[in-house]
DNA sequence: TTGTATGCGTTATCAC
DNA sequence: GTGATAACGCATACAA
C-alpha cells in the first residue's frame, strides 16, 4: 500500500510530474485528453496531492485560523464554523480552531501566536479584541476578518448582524400590539465575551427605538453571572410593579427556560404576558417561541468569502457588512392585555 | 516582517540549524543552557515552526480526520469535537472535520478520499459505517477509530456510550417508583444516521431491562421522519388507553418540547405523568428535566488518546471500551399516579 | 502545451 | 550534545 508519490502518476500516465502537478493546480493550462489520462492514472494508484508539500512549496499553509470567544459547542460558534467550512472546505482550506474560554486560553494563544507561519488568514468571532491584538495580528501579513467584533479598526473586513434593527422591530412589533410596559433581559457573564456585546447592543437598539414613542418604558432586568438567570428573570418578571406586558430576551437560550417556568406562577405567554427572543435557535420554533432570527452560518459564509478575496490581493469588497435580523412571528406574542 | 526561518534563529542564536529543530521537537534531547538561548531568539524573531515544512519532511501530516453523521452543530457531535480538540491541540495535531449529511457527501468522500496521505489517524463517529468503507479506510494505513459505532469489526479502537446500562438505569429508577405502564419516543429519519443506531439500542435497552418485571408494559411511540415529532408524540401519549404513567424517550431533544406542552394538554408532570430524557444537554437541567447523562467530550477525548497511542505504534489498550450512562434526578419522574 | 531543473523549510541520519 | 548534509513531495520559472 505504498502511497503513490506524483512521479508515479506521472510515469503511470507516460506524462511528466510538472503536468500531473498542473492537472490538481491549474486544470485550465492542460490539455483535456492529458488531463484524463493524469486523472485516470491518478485514480488507479489512488493518488491525492499531498497538502504538506504542496503547502511548503506554495508558501500558502492552507490553513485558516479560526478564534472565537467561549467554547465551539455554543450554537453561535459552532454555526459560524459550519458557514466557514461551507467556504473553504471546497476551496481546499482546512480551519483550524482556536476557542478562548478564559483570559488564560487568550494569553498563551498571544504570547506564542501559533498562528504565525501556520495560517493563511484569520477569522475573529465575537470577540473583544484590543488594538494591541489586532496589531500582532496584523504583523502576520494575513487578511483579518471580523465576525461581529465591537470595532472594525485594522481589520481588513467585517461582518456583523444588526442587533439595532433587529430590535427596532421588536419594539415596533410590540408597540404595535398595543405594548407599553417592556421588560428586557440580559445577562453580564465574565467568561462569555460574545454576551457581553449583544447585551449591550440589542438593549442600546430597544431604547433608541423607543424614543420614537414616548409613553413606552422599558424595564432592565440584569442576570449577574453568579446567579442563575432563570430564577432572577421570573423573580423579576412576576414582582415588578407595574407589571410589564411584553419581555424581550437577549437571547432565546435565556429566554426558553423561564417561558417553560411563567405557567407555574401563574402567567399565561402570550395572554398575561408576550415574550420575544433573539436568535432563532432550534428549540424556538418548536417551542413556538416568537423571535428575531440571526443566520450565524451566513455570516461565516460571508467572512470566509472575503477572506478568500483578501487572500487573492485587494482588500474585500464591501470591507464592512452589516446583515439584518428577521422577525419569526410565532405564539408567544399577542395583543397587550 | 519577513518571517523568520530556522536557519535565522540559529544564527540569532549561534548553533546550527538542527538543534533548533532538536529544540521544539525534542526539547530533552539538548542541555538545558543552549535550549534557552534558541528559545530566547525565536521570541525576538517571532519564529514558530513551519507545520508544512515539518510534515512534509516528518511523513506526517498532523491532521486527524473526523468523521460524523448529520452536521457538526448537533449537540453530540460538536462535544465530540470538543473533547478530541482538548487531546489533539496540545499534540500539536489540527482536525479536519467531514460532515456527512447526506448520501452524496458520503460518496463523494468515499471515492475522492480526501483524506489519503492527508491525515495520520482517523476518526469514525456515530456512522453506520459499512464493511467497505472500513476496508478503504484501513488502506490508508492510519488508526482508524471508532465512536459509538455499531460495529466494531476492522477498527483499530473504539469507545461507546453504553446505551443498554442507561436505559436499565431509567427502568429500575421508573419501577422503583411504582411505573408499570411505560412509553418510549423515538425517531427514524433517514438523514439522522446517529440517531438511528440510538433508537434502536435504547429500545433494546428498554426491553431487556421490561424482562425482569413482567408485569411491565413498554408501548413504543414511533416518530417517522416525515411528521412532527412533537406532535406525534403529544398525540398518543394523551389518547393511549390504558395511559402511561411514565415515557422515556430517545433524546432530551426530543423530550423538552413534548414537556412543555403537556400542560396544555392536562397532563401535570410529574404528578401525572413521569418524563426521563437521555443524553443531559444544558436545556435539560435548566427545564429540570429528570435524564441519562452522557458526555460526549469524554467520548472524543478517549478515542483521541487511542488514536495517538496507535500512531505511536501498538494497538491501543484497551481497544475498546464502553462508557457508562449517568442517571441525572431531577423534577420530571416522580411516584406513580 | 509540456518537460526540466530547482528549491520551499524542515527533520533524519550520520558524524564528530 | 551538537553540526553538516541530504532528502521529504511538490510547484514554479523557464526552456522547448
Amino acid at each position: 500500500m505504498a502511497k503513490a508519490s506524483i512521479q508515479a502518476v506521472a510515469a503511470e500516465a507516460g506524462v511528466s510530474a510538472s503536468t500531473v502537478s498542473r492537472t490538481f493546480a491549474k486544470p485550465d493550462l492542460v490539455l483535456p485528453e492529458t488531463r484524463d489520462r493524469v486523472l485516470a492514472a491518478a485514480q488507479k494508484l489512488d493518488f491525492q496531492v499531498s497538502r504538506s508539500a504542496a503547502a511548503l512549496k506554495s508558501g500558502q499553509s492552507f490553513r485558516i485560523a479560526f478564534l472565537h470567544a467561549d467554547t465551539i459547542d455554543v450554537w453561535f460558534n459552532v454555526n459560524v464554523y459550519r458557514g466557514l467550512d461551507s467556504v473553504f472546505h471546497p476551496a481546499g482550506y482546512d480551519i483550524s480552531v482556536y476557542s478562548m474560554s478564559n483570559a488564560q486560553d487568550r494569553h498563551r494563544f498571544f504570547t506564542d501566536l501559533p498562528v504565525r507561519r501556520n495560517a493563511d488568514a484569520v477569522i475573529v468571532c465575537s470577540f473583544d479584541i484590543d488594538p494591541d491584538e489586532v496589531s500582532r495580528l496584523k504583523d502576520m501579513n494575513v487578511p483579518l476578518i471580523g465576525i461581529n467584533t465591537p470595532s472594525i479598526a485594522g481589520l481588513d473586513g467585517a461582518v456583523c448582524i444588526d442587533d439595532l434593527q433587529g430590535m427596532h422591530m421588536a419594539l415596533e412589533h410590540l408597540t404595535s400590539l398595543g405594548h407599553r410596559r417592556i421588560a428586557y433581559v440580559y445577562t453580564t457573564s465574565d467568561d462569555a465575551a460574545r454576551l457581553r456585546f449583544s447585551a449591550e447592543n440589542r438593549l442600546q437598539g430597544l431604547l433608541l427605538a423607543a424614543k420614537a414613542h414616548p409613553d413606552v418604558t422599558i424595564e432592565q432586568i440584569r442576570c449577574s453571572g453568579h446567579e442563575d438567570p432563570t430564577s432572577t428573570a421570573l423573580a423579576q418578571l412576576t414582582t415588578m410593579t407595574p407589571a410589564p406586558t411584553a419581555v424581550c430576551f437577549q437571547t432565546d437560550e435565556l429566554a426558553l427556560p423561564v417561558l417553560y417556568r411563567l405557567p407555574q406562577y401563574g402567567l399565561q405567554v402570550p395572554r398575561d404576558l408576550s415574550v420575544i427572543g433573539f436568535d432563532d435557535i432550534p428549540f424556538a420554533s418548536k417551542m413556538g417561541l416568537t423571535t428575531l432570527r440571526q443566520r450565524p452560518q451566513d455570516l461565516g459564509a460571508i467572512a470566509a468569502r472575503k477572506a478568500i478575496e483578501a487572500m487573492g490581493g485587494p482588500l474585500p469588497e464591501p470591507r464592512f457588512e452589516t446583515v439584518r435580523a428577521q422577525l419569526m412571528l410565532r405564539d408567544t406574542t399577542a395583543i397587550a392585555a
